[in-house]
DNA sequence: AACTATTTATAAGA
DNA sequence: TTCTTATAAATAGTT
């Protein structure tokens, strides 16, 4: 019914597409809107267009919402439910998978052990001993790896410092330079100099170090339980 | 388009209607079809003729489902999506919870542990170590229990046995029962009654109580972990 | 359900 | 987008 017979397939031009799509709209939405009239039905109308644009006729006296309703009933309920249902059962199911970790870390604290037969407390404990021996052997190796660091940058500021004293002295010397209460500083440095382990244990008694006593990297989670986890 | 022009306005004549309504219904869904290729949109065409017969059209690729989803999004209204968006925020955190429960479970079986501190570490060794005294504790408690109950039920069957060997004595000597074969059972009988020490040895070795060596309770879950976990 | 005269929709062009 | 118009398509009334 125009011009030329056009063959029903996808129009590729995207301009012709927009056009048509716009005459044809407005063609179906009148015919709805007759079919309504003329043989007093209700019709509900949705379309979205290739670019996403919305379109709606529905027929008075009734909304989209009733629509759906109908719809429902019409096929024997459902739609909504069972979609709604799936979730339901499948939020069911992560409840349980949920319940079933905290009761297994409950049995890992030694808590809840009353339901266990001896061969499960027994595997359990097993399991439980080889485990701990790993997270020890592993707090070994991440203390190593943190007193080595720590030794290095020891080394750094014995260094810096040494060089540092040697400044001092050449300028104390030189008494172009007035420095007041320099003796402080000159001990400061000495000791520094002198090996500065005493500065490393300060920092291990004293946790000046962000990474002794603040939680470091961002792997892991919190703590562990109520049990007081801090470092013995 | 048709042999006269009409007015659109409801058609009196019921069966006149019914069959515009048909041809109609047919002529718009055809529209629906074409539009739906020619333009590539997504169309949904619902209908309730005046007596209630329903009619429907979805595009392809489309279910009437989301195009009601879409519906509600392009009005930004609800209808009944509140509640859907609840669930699923709470589909969301049930699942992080989980994962969060696996990665804690995965920490206290020993492996994982590179993203954590030195003090995480020591917190969780202390944890895990004051934990695993108290399975080994349940587990000796219920070895003690088991033992007990065996203990008793030996002592049951030693009486028991010990009235069957009477029994038997005393119908042994009684000529009217004629015995075939009764030396064997007497002597299981008189073991019996002489403490009975071996059968329990027996039932503990070949794991006859279904206690000792299949699953008892309904309490904690299955075993635990990939380890070998059966009785030491 | 078919037919077909006629109306209506619309493709192409402006 | 809207208008125009030749032509295709839909359909009202009929059979």
């Amino acid at each position: 019914m125009g011009r030329g017979k056009i063959e029903i397939k996808r129009i590729e031009n995207s301009t012709n597409r927009q056009v048509t799509y716009s005459k044809r709209r407005n063609g179906i939405f009148k015919k709805a809107q007759e079919l309504t009239v003329l043989c007093d039905a209700k019709v509900s109308l949705i379309m979205f267009s290739s670019t996403g644009k919305f379109h709606e006729f529905i027929s008075p006296n009734i909304t989209t919402k009733k629509v759906y309703d109908l719809y429902q009933m019409a096929l024997g309920i459902d739609l909504w439910n069972t979609h709604y249902e799936r979730m339901q059962e499948n939020m069911r199911k992560l409840k349980e998978t949920n319940n079933r970790l905290r009761r297994e870390i409950r049995n890992r604290m030694g808590e809840d052990l009353n339901g266990l037969s001896y061969q499960q407390l027994s595997g359990l404990e097993q399991n439980m001993a080889s485990a701990v021996d790993r997270v020890r052997e592993r707090k070994y190796h991440v203390l190593k790896t943190q007193t080595q660091t720590y030794t290095k940058k020891v080394r750094n500021l014995e260094q810096i410092n040494g060089n540092l004293l040697l400044d001092y002295e050449t300028k104390y010397e030189d008494p172009q330079y007035g420095l007041v209460d320099n003796e402080g500083v000159y001990e400061s440095a000495m000791a520094l100099a002198n090996g500065a382990s005493n500065l490393y244990a300060f920092r291990l008694h004293h946790s000046h170090h962000p990474n002794l006593h603040h939680g470091g990297g961002g792997g892991g989670g919190g703590g562990y339980g109520p049990h007081g986890l801090r470092l013995a």
